[in-house]
DNA sequence: GCACTATACATAGTTATACGAGGTATGAAG
DNA sequence: CTTCATACCTCGTATAACTATGTATAGTGC
């Protein structure tokens, strides 16, 4: 985990969030997975690769939503298939949803300034032999 | 078992650049804050800063731009200050601006997709409270 | 001309992340 | 009962970013 240090219960700094964010990129890819609905691991892989291209190894994600549910963002169900073996269903909790909507908030800012910066870069595309 | 990749029609990729902007966002500010000529280390930080809200330490933009020199990317040449000390200003290759194109376009295919994702979470912000 | 300060470049060491490669468990099919 | 397919899980590793610190140069006060 990376978030708390030596923090105070409520000290959430700002800056912290664009740092994790730079990294964390896929935990909010995975919660917001979620947005709409429970889904279990291997699904979760296969709707962030069809819906952004996101392609994230099985080693990638099952950590990813073991550290979120220790940190009281989701919740799992087991759920018997008919046909097949038993599936571990996500759901986002509220404190999940809340934590998304902050991520998406910073991710938007962060993927603005980004974009602002390329702006030149990509302007230049047109004039590429 | 679990081979992930068995996909012989994928054939590879160039590089992994969707796994490698989710880490070295970084790497390509750095890139694009020398679009429009050359800065010098410190001012590098600054830029990015003032135009990105990307505050990066000084261990960070050193290595990389020892980094992206190493590989061609940029070229580096020592300017004496008026008033100061010498600087080290930094300037990119044509090879550095061709893969900061490469590197812009493929992070902006992967903040849309990002994006498309986040689109349902930031629409309920209308909705909260 | 010697400390003191400010600017700028540099790096060793720590931490965290994403991933690859393997392992376990369940049920279905032969 | 062996094999296959699906699904979950975990250890070890490479790498990236950051913290903390060190080095070098030059201007300022005495």
């Amino acid at each position: 985990m990376a978030i708390q240090r030596a923090l105070p219960a409520d000290g959430d700094q700002p800056d912290r969030w664009e740092a994790q964010l730079r990294k964390g990129a896929v935990e909010m890819a995975a919660l917001a997975s979620l947005w709409q609905g429970r889904l279990y691991g291997l699904e979760i892989i296969r709707f962030l690769e069809s819906q952004s291209q996101l392609a994230l190894a099985e080693g990638t994600i099952y950590p990813i939503l073991n550290r979120l549910k220790a940190e009281g963002m989701l919740t799992s169900e087991w759920v018997e298939a008919e046909a097949g073996h038993p599936r571990k269903y996500y759901s986002l909790t509220d404190a999940g949803r809340q934590r998304l909507r902050q991520m998406a908030e910073a991710w938007t800012s962060f993927s603005r300034g980004l974009s602002h910066l390329l702006e030149s870069v990509l302007q230049q595309q047109e004039k590429i032999q």
